[in-house]
DNA sequence: GAATAAGGTCCATATCATGGACTGTCTGGA
DNA sequence: TCCAGACAGTCCATGATATGGACCTTATTC
């Protein structure tokens, strides 16, 4: 249940099915797969229903992921999680994608000035990942969400705002892919009860989760974007209901879309330095059109 | 020149070459190999040339890790560099393999104590990484090493701390491995005078670099293991020699070593909590033998 | 503006990945 | 103690899939 092709980028290629590299993809899903389970790993089991990959074939993938070193299997318990070579190439692939990084003030500012733990959330096709978790001080927490924590756009407060942020068709385009798991897994987040809550959030400038995930678990959301005008990430804070009563939501609000709107300023200075950076500047605006599909 | 077989896992099997998935195992190699030009990405020459594939291969499989998003081919000078995926899933490895995350206390009361600039290094295969740079306060710092940045282990004060942690057999391996990048790219490197400052480092307790890779730029190193004795990283100081007088350099050696120290500690105490979170620990306790060769 | 070099692609070939069928191992029920 | 079931891991004949020599295209140099 739930196969690959669900969520990964349609098979890579909608139609036109000649990849050219067949095994190398399947491999790369496995491994994004296997990313989902972060804490604990996964079963074997799990991964061959998860991939729709046969178990011989979803194996000798998952030793080639091994010998790189980007997975590892838990002797104890068999599981296959992901390895240290993943963690070390996160490591080198930040020096450009240092979101992570750019984000960590604005986080600790929040948290510091709220007390409420506050979140980075990026989007990843129709997903959205939890990258960091920045605790409060206030003594109360809500741990609904993790760094590292994955729900379809839409279900929770960071998740929302992205898809809010979203053009109609994209918008579209991504809850009908979460359809089924919507349905199955998320009570409370039907695809009807999604577009009332997008349309709320566009209108008032921020997104409330109001405690649908994890009752009395409560959290707002607003998005923020490359300079090109692609949704980079959300920032959120979360806490129990009685911190988030309207007045207080409003209150939240403030600060909230200060950071978010430092983050596009800092992400506009990055673009800027890369491009400066590189002195070959001159020439060659036309687009590069490689194979990729539409992205 | 400088081939992948050189560096990566002798291209997996020493012998017996049969890995069943070629072309994964090919797809990989690439994506580390890119991974060690992490500021400017790599041409597809050089990685051609740096993998001993030929084009038409090494073009496929970028397509398929671009597919994946864990390369991405900037426009402007088409270079490849590791993408956003890769940053992504190394946030949910670190999950798992938090090193930075429990090495980041250390380094900033490391730093704030000393003024200087403090580092984590681990160790992947023959070379050495490093995975965070910890600005210190002193005006005057030395910026030889990155995040990001690999040299063969023994090359640097983290790099030679750890290398002179390894049993005697490993580092000849290691040693001879690295001989030909050695006598290339680092004059005063040479295999024996890293076989002295090896000795003198196992005398002595901590490495020291006195600025042989960038004049002027010293730095002294200690490493630290996992429970299980494997070298787990290294954690270093450099300054400017001026700051790297002998009598500075022993009163650097105390909070360096009580870092590393505590390092090992909570090592300890992950790998205590992660059996004990596995309640299935009954049975099963001889060795998997999968077919991964001699680690 | 011709020459060089580097990036990128095509397509017939045989090598390499595939998956049905098999074995080994653990769990739990009688 | 033994057997049934579930799950992990492996084998190997087959043909679909990755391979790489040859070729084309685009930038840069003189």
């Amino acid at each position: 249940m739930d196969c690959l092709e669900e969520r990964l980028p349609q098979n890579s290629a909608p139609e036109a099915g000649l990849s050219g590299s067949q095994s190398v993809d399947r491999a790369l899903g496995l491994l994004s797969l296997i990313g989902r389970e972060p804490a604990d790993g996964m079963p074997l089991g799990e991964i061959v229903s998860g991939s729709g990959l046969n178990k011989p074939t979803t194996r000798r993938l998952l030793l080639a992921l091994m010998r790189a070193g980007l997975v590892e299997q838990e002797p104890q318990t068999r599981r296959y999680c992901l390895g240290e070579e993943a963690f070390v190439l996160g490591v080198l692939a930040a020096r450009r994608h240092g979101l992570l990084e750019l984000a960590m003030d604005g986080l600790r500012r929040l948290s510091a000035e709220t007390q409420d733990t506050s979140f980075l959330t990026v989007r990843r096709e129709n997903y959205a990942i939890c990258l960091h978790r920045e605790e409060g001080t206030y003594p109360v927490r809500t741990h609904a969400l993790q760094a590292g924590d994955q729900h379809p756009l839409g279900v929770g407060a960071g998740s929302l705002a992205m898809l809010a942020a979203l053009p109609d068709d994209d918008v579209d385009r991504v809850i009908a892919a979460n359809e089924a798991a919507l349905l199955a897994r998320y009570p409370g987040f039907a695809p009807e009860a999604l577009r009332a809550d997008l349309a709320k959030t566009r209108e008032r400038g921020f997104s409330l989760n109001p405690g649908r995930l994890v009752a009395s678990s409560w959290g707002i959301g607003r998005a923020f974007r490359y300079p090109d005008g692609r949704v980079a990430g959300a920032l959120s804070i979360a806490a129990i209901d009685s911190r988030m009563t309207p007045s207080r939501q409003a209150e939240l609000a403030v600060p909230l879309a200060r950071e978010a709107e430092r983050m596009e300023t800092l992400l506009a200075e990055m673009f800027v330095s890369k491009r400066a950076a590189r002195p070959t500047a001159a020439a060659a605006p036309r687009s590069i059109e490689t194979g990729r599909a539409a992205r």
